[in-house]
Parts: C-alpha cells; sequence; structure tokens
DNA sequence: ATTGCTGCAAACGATTTGCATGAGG
DNA sequence: CCTCATGCAAATCGTTTGCAGCAAT
C-alpha cells in the first residue's frame, strides 16, 4: 500500500524540481525561515510521486533518501508545503490527511472506490464556475472547494458481484 | 456554541418524528436490533434541530432531556440513523463528524467560513449531474458526492478589515 | 551568536472498544 | 431467557507539541 507510481516522464519535467526548489526557498525567505537539508529531501521525494499520498506513505518513501528523518518532520514540512503552495491536503475523508503536489497541475477532483480505496482524477470547469457563482450570492470570498465523489469501482462491483451469488 | 434553532415551524411538521420513528423501527426488525429509550430520545432531538451538530452538541442537548445518556451511545446511535437514511455526515473537514437529518430534505450543499465556522446551504442540480455523468465515464457505481466551498463570509471580511487598518 | 529546525517522547482530541450490567423481545 | 443496548473507562489512531540538541545564517 506504500509504492506508488514514480514519475520519470517528460510532462514531469526535470526543471520542476527547480521551480519548486525557487518557490520554497523564495518563501522561506519570506517568511524568515531556513533551509534544510529534510526539507530539500522531502521536497525532491514529495515530487516525484503521482496523485495524493499520506503522511505514512510519504514517510516510508523519504526514508529510503534519508533514514533518520522523522514522521514528525514530514508532518511539519507538507503543512509547509502547503503554505508556500507547493502542496494541497486531498480530501478523502477516510480519517489519513493526504497530499498532492499542485505545481503545474490543473485543478481537478477525485472520484474514489469506498471498497478498495482507489481513485480517479477528474476535471470539471463547472465547479469552479458554482464556487465563483455561490460566493457572489452569499457575498463570501471563496478560496477554495473540496468535491469528491464517493462509490464502487468496476473491478469492486464484480467482486461484490461474485461473492453475493451464492447469498442470492 | 451549542444552542441551535429548534425547528416548530410547518415545514417540521410533527408526523416527521412519526415517519422516522417508523424508518428507525423498520430497518432495527430488519437488522435484528432493538428499540430503546435511548434511541427515541436522540431520535426525537436530532430531528428538532436544523442543519449540522457536532456529537458534542448534539449530546449536550440531549442530556437536556435525559441526563443518563452517555457520549458514546450517541455516537452509536447517530452512526445508526446513518445506516438507517435518517442521518447524513456532513463533511467540514475540521476534525468534527456533523450530522444533519436527512428527511425530507433536498440535497444540498454548505459553503463554510473559515474564520468563524458559520456556513450556508445552497443547492445545485448541476452537481448531481456531475456525479452521474463522471460515474457514467469511469464505470463507477456513484453513492453520494461531497462538496463544499470554503471562504470568509461577510461578517469576517469586516473584521479582518478592521483588524488590518493599524496593519497597513 | 542567534534563531530556526530536528527527532523523540509525551500530549492531544475525537472516536472506538471491552466489559459488566441493564433492558427489550 | 437470550440477545442486544448502555455507560463507563480504557484503548486507539492520526496528529501536534514541548523540549534539548543541532544546523543554518
Amino acid at each position: 500500500m506504500v509504492e506508488k507510481r514514480v514519475d520519470d516522464r517528460p510532462d514531469a519535467p526535470r526543471n520542476m524540481l527547480t521551480e519548486a526548489q525557487h518557490i520554497l526557498q523564495d518563501r522561506l525567505i519570506q517568511l524568515g525561515l531556513k533551509r534544510s537539508s529534510q526539507r530539500d529531501t522531502i521536497l525532491r521525494v514529495f515530487l516525484k510521486v503521482r496523485d495524493h499520498l499520506s503522511i505514512e506513505e510519504l514517510h516510508t518513501l523519504i526514508k529510503k533518501q534519508d533514514a533518520a528523518i522523522g514522521y514528525t518532520t514530514v508532518y511539519r514540512t507538507l503543512k509547509l508545503f502547503v503554505q508556500c503552495g507547493l502542496a494541497a491536503e486531498v480530501e478523502f475523508h477516510d480519517g489519513v490527511a493526504r497530499y498532492e503536489h499542485c505545481l503545474n497541475r490543473r485543478s481537478h477532483h477525485h472520484m474514489i472506490c469506498t471498497v478498495c480505496g482507489d481513485s480517479v482524477e477528474f476535471f470539471s470547469r463547472e465547479i469552479d464556475e458554482i464556487e465563483r457563482s455561490i460566493g457572489k450570492r452569499f457575498h463570501y470570498v471563496t478560496t477554495r472547494h473540496s468535491f469528491q465523489i464517493y462509490g464502487t469501482c468496476e473491478a469492486c462491483q464484480r467482486k461484490l458481484k461474485n461473492t453475493a451469488t451464492k447469498a442470492q
């Protein structure tokens, strides 16, 4: 439940790391904070991974680069990345925080299988428009929204059907 | 932070309680479970309240009817209500579970002020349509979705502006 | 030098569970 | 009677915090 696709394809360009490092660096200075080798390592690993990882999953990957990095640091650093606009929390609403990087990433949403936990990404322009118009109607300054669809994926539907045959 | 509007208006009809009691009763039998005075009391209080309450808020209200009812029972009972289709969990993503009743209740969503925690309900037919079409496209059997908008309400915008005047 | 960062262990807060007892059918 | 429901206290789990020592500027 830990290995995730690592991205070495052209659409996760080498220079995304550089870009992210600059953003982080600038933001650290703005906030009066400091660089650290741990933050560098965590950023590097985080950017290599596609999709959303829990802190635990991330920590497992990070320890392969530097076994000394602790759980707490990963928590703290991911929060920092969110502040810097490098990461976004994904709300799967299953009791664990998940993060994905949001650099060069279109706004998207997730549909989650409640049986196996798998998920697919989808895009929807309407949703952004709804945020805008509802915010306007009720005089809210909106900052973000959260949208996810829950259901059962094709594979799990099949599995459930097979299990159900004798029960029927 | 506990008192909530209690509904004695015509659109929360007397017989909603009766209807809910029947649904609960039927479902209990289906599941091989039993009635109890606690479950009755919790249902009665729960239905009287509009909007979404945390377990803590609910427990406070419930204790006024029967001081002996424990925290745990409220947790367990609300889960049961969800199973029975009487309640739905509201996902505000602030670390506490909130429930609202979903009897005779149009599907709706929430926009939440991240400063004061206040929220407004809104309706959107498009969202239901998006669930349907995305589910179809990826061959998911969808069961529900979760959508909320986060931002700052009008009152908090004013307050923030006032606080900012000297900082500027 | 000063201040922020780290890792560990302990604290935390919401929720869940184990268990002895009580109530419902 | 048998089974489920209850209330309490203890356990759990993800996350946060306090703190002493280390690292960055």
